[in-house]
This record gives structure tokens, sequence and C-alpha cells, in this order.
DNA sequence: AAGGGCGATATCGTTCTTAATCATTGACGT
DNA sequence: ACGTCAATGATTAAGAACGATATCGCCCTT
């Protein structure tokens, strides 16, 4: 499923034509990235949590030179499904 | 933030009033959550990605007990960031 | 319709998540 | 605004994810 995708769920479910739906979806998505961008926490009950975390891993490493490699300090995003995700069979 | 907040984001964003904003949003959500019941991978550029993945774990932890307990096998959602949302400062 | 970028993949060692349970905080429907 | 029930936090140990990079695949903008 890709956003098209999802336009085309939200032009069924409801009475916007695709072009309106859309931006519709575009707009729900970029709320959520904006308060993720801004270390908001984000909960939705049933349906799952989004949470900032800091990251504490301090290396990797290169495949091909099998070596070490600094990572820089960062955040996470940290999801976790909701009640109705959470036991999917 | 919760989902109240995101129909107030969307209220802003567009033309809509609260309670149309909170069904659009209702909306999206569900079919995401439709579409990862389904087990169906998504992918949004530049927002995230979801997908849904065996679970291999085959044991847990009882805190009380400090013993190992079965766990059944089933399913999981990875969520991976996309390009915007990977380096959050 | 098609190309341009973004996302997926593979790799390996360290870090982190997962599962069950109870109490507490708090989301969301009435 | 209140009440109900989902979500969080804590714990342990094993197994899986993370992170950088180049290439391939394919989503999405023009």
């Amino acid at each position: 499923m890709i956003k098209n995708d999802i336009a085309l769920e939200i032009e069924k479910k409801s009475e916007f034509n695709r072009a309106k739906s859309l931006l519709i979806v575009e707009a729900v998505l970029s709320t959520l990235k904006e308060a993720l961008t801004n270390e908001e926490k984000i909960e939705i009950r049933g349906f799952s949590s989004f949470k900032v975390v800091r990251k504490k891993t301090g290396f990797g490493r290169d495949i091909r030179r099998k070596k070490q490699i600094k990572i820089k300090k960062g955040k996470r995003i940290k999801f976790r499904p909701g009640q109705d995700l959470k036991n999917i069979k």
C-alpha cells in the first residue's frame, strides 16, 4: 500500500474526490511527521503510539572493510502497535 | 499528541470543522490499520514504512517467577522511519 | 509515461527489544 | 466531565534490530 492507495480508500469512505482525498492524507501524515520532528510523543488508542528516544549505540560496521565505524549519537522513533494491531493473526 | 490534537491540526490546515476533521483522521488511521491487519506492507516516501513480519522469538520472561514462558508464534509490525524522520535533531 | 532519488538489502558486533503481569497514568466515548 | 479500559513502566535473558555504504528496485514528482 502506498500513499495513493490510502487516498483511494479515503475516497471510498467519504464524499471527497481523489485529489481532495490525497490532500487530506498528506495533511494527516505531515501532522504526524511534524509532531515527531518536534520530538513529541504520539499516542492513539486502538492504533499505536510513537515515541522519540535517545540513541545510545556508539559504533557500527562497514561491510566491505569489516572495520568499526563511528556512529553519531542521535534520536530514534520507537513505534508500538496498539491493542488492535498487537495480535494480528 | 493524541487523536484530537491531530484533528485540531487538520482543522487549521483545511476548511473542515473539528468534527469533520476528526472523522477524516479516523478514516486515515483505520485505513492504515486495516492494511496492517491484512498483513499488507505500507510504504510512504518521506514519512515511513510499515511491514508485517513473522515473530521468531520462542520464549519470554516472567518477572515474578523469573522463569521462561512459552511465546506463541505470531506476527509483528516493523516500523521504519523515512528520510525526513530518520535524522531528527 | 518516465526518470530521479528514496527505500530495501546484505553484513557484523553491540545494543536493545520482546514477552507476561500488576499498578498507575491517561486516552476517548458517552 | 466522568468512567472505563488501553498504554506505560519495570524485570530477565535470548534473539533480533541498529548503523554505514553501495547497488538494485520502485515510488512519486514532473
